[in-house]
DNA sequence: ACCTGAACACCGTTCAAGT
DNA sequence: ACCTGAACACCGTTCAAGT
């Protein structure tokens, strides 16, 4: 059952699960899935935690400290990336954390490894996760299925703006390559938060 | 109608507003609403467009060009922030640039003082509001309203991993100021993306 | 040009009833 | 313990028809 709904998830998106459309691929009413699984909240809590142990442990590579909390990071990044239909199913109750748990703490020893603890490391790992669900949100919506006039060349075609030089209207106009720039993203994060702690080599 | 869809989204959220519910407060047939807006996705350009043209002029302050660009990239944030609900609207459609076009451009603007123009320029912008919405989406749906045993305390309480101290497990099962939070990662993405240029002065 | 009624194809959820 | 039928209160959208 659980099953059934991730895998209407991972195929045709989050839209496409809802209740009666579970029960009608499963060959059952309406109503036994919801004796079986509480309501859609609960259901959705469900197939989070059953992605989530499915998923494979990553390794975290690098030399220094700093490195490897980037590497840790970049692992979320990845993970969320690649399965990005779970992900905003999982966004949408408030569940991404328990998507991503092991990989959070995998943040979190590092940072620790790097001298950051407590409040600090709690900013921290908040400040990469943030950014990881902004860099998902923009990835989202591909600029091909926007609304009529929408499109980044349609919006900033119109822009005239003197301060600003011709080949950056133009360069703003095209998609960036959002996973090199989430990943450089990402180290400036890092590089910001890590600073201020002594590196030490580990192991 | 479309003022009366805005005031219904900026009291009320993104889930208050249907067809149906406008046309009911408007006291008219949900027939009538389409064919004066066309359909919902034009509906919410409509309304995202109003709130852009009642937006007032942010200024950007700061004597150097990075300061300058921080403050400009502060200003999307804390104007999305304190609009959360149009703002989701706006993300729903991909229509998030229409809504800040004015201070996108002046990020673009203070980038291009700072000497950082063409695809870095474009790269800078992503990757500033990228980060913005990522904290919005964290500070979207806050920590009480989430799902039975889902809220940081629950699941972080639940993990004990050796390499964690108990002061970073404390931490991290308690909020984040985000704000503070969301300033200074902005801070970090800035400093990272205009490093590279040299600082020159501006007026 | 502007508005309505009725309909289609969907939702989540509940409740009494069946085996 | 497990499943169904019927119902309630919602959605977005369309289409022929009215004034």
């Amino acid at each position: 059952m659980v099953a059934a709904a991730l895998s209407i998830v991972e195929t045709e998106g989050v839209d496409a699960l809802s209740m009666r459309r579970l029960a009608a691929d499963l060959g059952v009413t309406t109503t036994t899935v919801y004796w079986h699984v509480g309501n859609r909240e609960q259901l959705i809590v469900a197939v989070v935690e059953l992605h989530a142990e499915r998923q494979a442990a990553v390794e975290v590579i690098g030399g220094t400290p700093r490195e490897r909390v980037h590497s840790a990071a970049v692992n979320i990044w990845r993970s969320t990336r690649s399965h990005r239909n779970v992900t905003a199913l999982a966004s949408s109750v408030g569940a991404t954390t328990l998507l991503e748990l092991p990989l959070e703490v995998a943040v979190l020893a590092e940072l620790d490894a790097a001298g950051v603890r407590g409040a600090a490391a709690r900013d921290a790992l908040q400040a990469v996760l943030s950014c990881i669900a902004g860099f998902l949100v923009t990835a989202w919506r591909p600029p091909e299925e926007r609304p009529e006039g929408l499109r980044p060349s349609d919006v900033w075609g119109r822009v005239d703006d003197p301060r600003l030089p011709r080949a950056t209207i133009r360069a703003v106009s095209r998609p960036a390559d959002l996973d090199r720039l989430a990943e450089r993203t990402l180290r400036s994060i890092v590089d910001g938060l890590v600073a201020d702690a002594e590196p030490e080599r580990r192991r």
